[in-house]
RNA sequence: GGUGAGGUAGCUCAGUCGGCUAGAGCGAGGGUCUCAUAAUCCCUAGGUCGGGAGUUCGAUUCUCCCCCUCACCA
């Protein structure tokens, strides 16, 4: 019984290029897609690139071309980038289209027909020179609070307070640097009290919403303000069709949704498969209409919540469209426990990941291993990763399949018949519950799944020794199970790595099934033969992984000054929201806790420890700081140990953001904590790992 | 300051509708096989389940207070 759906990401936004934090959303939900199309529903996945906003207006004059163009060159680039991650859309449309003129003119006037469209007088900052009205982000400033200069116009990045960019001290304009006035300007407004009840009622509604999320959301609509949806030109978007509102246009922030709705008309009119063609009306009976016969579900970050918990449901309630089935919120991504940040060189690009040769689909693997449906954000760490890679990957079930093909090719002819109960029964029932898991988008249990299943084998094959014998009947029984299992572990893995998943079934002659039913048995197919070499997942080094990350130092953070609206679609987790610093200086004498913050211990592992040449008092140590290159240290407590080898092996503190300096020729990266005199190296217990923060 | 979500082994997390010795994976330490990618397999971790108080025969699990983290908002 297969299920319609129509599936979105986030629309991004077409001012930057796709980095990893953006890649956690469209991976989340192109696992569900293939999940979905591997049990037979018929999904189409709709994205585009949201191309409205005065950012776009501004950044698009700056390069010297029509916003149109701009927009068009990142959708391009956007677009290549996602495919290069398996990520696979039925399309990948525009706002910027005549479709979603229509869609929003449309919903503008559903709106306004309801009553729920107002006029009101704003006062707002306005540039003379430049004639325009100025977003909080086009306003720089000095903090009414703290007095911070240099702020924007809607919080300060010192004291954290929030304000109206009227307030700013000494504000200016950020494009031509003149000094802004105020003007009043009249915009229309959804009154969003008169549809409260009803969005209350889906944000409540069974399956909508994650637990921890709906509560948020209703936090909000217990205070709900009316929300303005008009922009002055100039201004990138459609004028608004309204003759009360003359000269306006529509805020990016309306149309940026509508283009779900639009992008998949323009889908099913213009793009699918000549069969499935849907004219407009069609398309609306089919997947837009109250109870038509399909699942609607939204994939976003959690920095875009509101506009699609509280306005979107506003606005297709209002339009008469059925509300989402599912609103799925993820967090963001960190990159080594710390936001992205191009200035630490944690800012990865989707570029950057593939120049680094690393296969897109373990990166996919990871992100699945560490998603759940939660809107808790997800860090990578690059020693994870490739902890995950190789434990899972490489050691577990890649390994498995490279040492099964090995005995199969041994076994000799063909394999079939009944497979071992023991193995069966495990990779059976990973097989039922996989599949509530991807539905509930709790993909690290899928994987915790797929090792259990390896996991077994690998025991199995330890314990039986079929390369002893491996023709015999008892060892054609375990490979065939084991080759049955690896099968299952292909059709659990797809929806998260397609290409080895397919390579791995066509290793042993097998094939993925059409339709992943619960009557599928892994263990029924083709007889079991060696056919091809099962793919293989390099283990990854260290340095590898580093190339992810830029030295800092080697590429200086020349990002231009772009400026970028304060919240869009997908713009997930570039928007670094500085924590304000601690203000007042502690007296002399004694430290603040930040100050001692700053100062790096780690425990560190000795390696090697050696006497420098011509030194008394100097040892030469090499240690584990958890990094992914140890560390040379020199440190004077030679008197204490007249055979340094001693230490190899003791877990040691050291500051590890020490500014590295040269002792005798060699250069020291670090100290390390010693006490008394002659001084003796301060050890810690064995327990505790190396690159442990000490606290 | 308000609202919401959390704080369980070095890391990522599971779990307890209150109850015997609180679990998994990874990492770390030791051992082992050799079919396989120096992979596998076996053993080892003694964590006040954020802190305190209360309810109870008994709380990590319920209630209250506090601390801390994160997010959203003012």
């Amino acid at each position: 019984m297969s299920e319609k759906l129509l599936v979105t990401s986030a629309l991004p936004y077409a001012n930057g290029s796709i980095h990893l934090g953006h890649l956690v959303e469209y991976i989340q939900t192109d696992v569900y897609v293939r999940y979905r199309r591997s049990l037979g529903d018929d999904v189409t996945y709709v994205c585009a690139a949201d191309s409205h906003g005065t950012p776009i207006e501004v950044n698009a004059a700056k390069a010297g071309v029509s916003p149109r163009e701009f927009v068009e060159r990142y959708r391009k680039e956007q677009h290549a980038d996602f495919q290069r991650f398996g990520v696979d859309f039925s399309t990948y449309y525009t706002t910027d289209s005549e479709e979603n003129r229509k869609w929003a003119w449309r919903i503008w006037d559903a709106l306004k027909s309801r009553g729920l469209i107002y006029k009101k007088s704003v006062e707002q900052l306005f540039c003379e020179k430049d004639v325009r009205f100025l977003p909080d982000r086009f306003v720089k400033g000095t903090c009414p609070k703290c007095g911070t200069a240099d702020q924007y116009g809607d919080v300060c990045e010192k004291c954290g307070t929030t304000y109206d960019p009227r307030e700013l001290k000494e504000p200016r304009c950020a494009l031509c640097g003149t000094s802004p006035v105020v003007r009043a300007s009249e915009h229309a407004y959804v009154d969003l009290k008169k549809v409260e009840p009803a969005i209350r009622a889906w944000v409540e509604g069974e399956g909508h919403l994650d637990a921890a999320v709906r509560e948020q959301v209703k936090g909000w609509l217990d205070d709900l303000q009316d929300w303005c949806i008009t922009r002055d030109a100039p201004y990138f978007g459609f004028p608004v069709n309204d003759p009360e509102f003359p000269g306006k246009f529509i805020y990016v922030w309306l149309d940026a949704p509508i283009g779900y709705l639009s992008s998949g008309e323009r889908y099913f009119a213009a793009e699918a498969p000549a069969g499935e063609r849907l004219d407009p009306a069609a398309y609306e009976a089919a997947y837009l209409a109250p109870g038509s016969p399909s699942r609607l579900e939204h994939f976003i970050g959690k920095d875009i919540l509101r506009f699609h918990a509280v306005f979107w449901p506003a606005m297709l309630g209002a339009a008469g469209l059925k509300l989402p089935h599912r609103l799925a919120v993820h967090g963001h991504l960190t990159v080594n426990g710390e936001k992205m940040s191009k200035s630490r060189g944690t800012f990865v690009t989707a570029r950057t990941y593939l120049d680094s040769g690393l296969d897109p689909q373990l990166l996919r693997y990871y992100y699945a291993a560490n998603l759940g449906p939660g809107v808790s954000d997800l860090d990578l760490s690059l020693e994870e990763f490739r902890n995950r890679i190789n434990a899972d990957l490489a050691n577990n079930v890649a390994n498995l399949a490279s040492r099964v093909f090995a005995l199969v090719e041994r076994a000799g002819g063909e394999l079939t018949g009944d497979p071992e109960e023991g193995i069966a029964g495990v990779a059976r029932e990973a097989l039922r519950l996989a599949r509530p898991a991807y539905q509930a988008l709790e993909y690290r249990e899928v994987v915790r799944l797929v090792n259990q299943v390896a996991d077994v084998c690998n025991k199995q094959l330890q314990v039986a020794k079929p390369w002893e014998a491996p023709s015999s009947p008892a060892s054609r029984r375990l490979l065939l199970s084991c080759a049955g299992a690896l099968r299952a572990i292909a059709v659990m893995l797809w929806p998260v790595m397609p290409v080895f998943a397919d390579d791995l079934c066509a290793a042993f002659g097998q094939v993925r099934p059409g339709s992943w039913g619960i009557d599928f048995d892994p263990f029924v197919g083709p007889p079991v033969v060696a056919r091809a070499k099962p793919p293989q997942i390099a283990r990854l080094d260290a340095k590898q992984v580093a190339k992810l990350v830029a030295d800092p130092a080697a590429e200086p953070a020349a990002e231009p000054p772009r400026v970028s609206r304060a919240a869009s679609p997908a713009e997930t987790a570039s928007k670094a929201s500085a924590k304000p610093a601690a203000a007042a200086p502690p007296p002399p004498g004694i430290i603040g806790y930040d100050d001692f913050l700053r100062v790096e211990l780690k425990v560190a592992l000795v390696r090697a420890a050696v006497r420098v040449p011509k030194a008394d008092k100097l040892l030469q140590l090499t240690v584990d700081v958890g990094e992914p290159e140890p560390r040379t240290i020199v440190a004077g407590v030679a008197v204490s140990y007249p055979e340094p080898e001693a230490l190899v092996g003791r877990r040691i503190v050291v500051v590890a953001n020490l500014e590295p300096r040269p002792l005798r020729g060699i250069t020291s990266q670090g100290m390390l904590l010693a006490a008394g005199d002659p001084p003796r190296v301060l050890f810690v217990d064995d327990g505790v790992a190396p690159g442990t923060r000490v606290k």
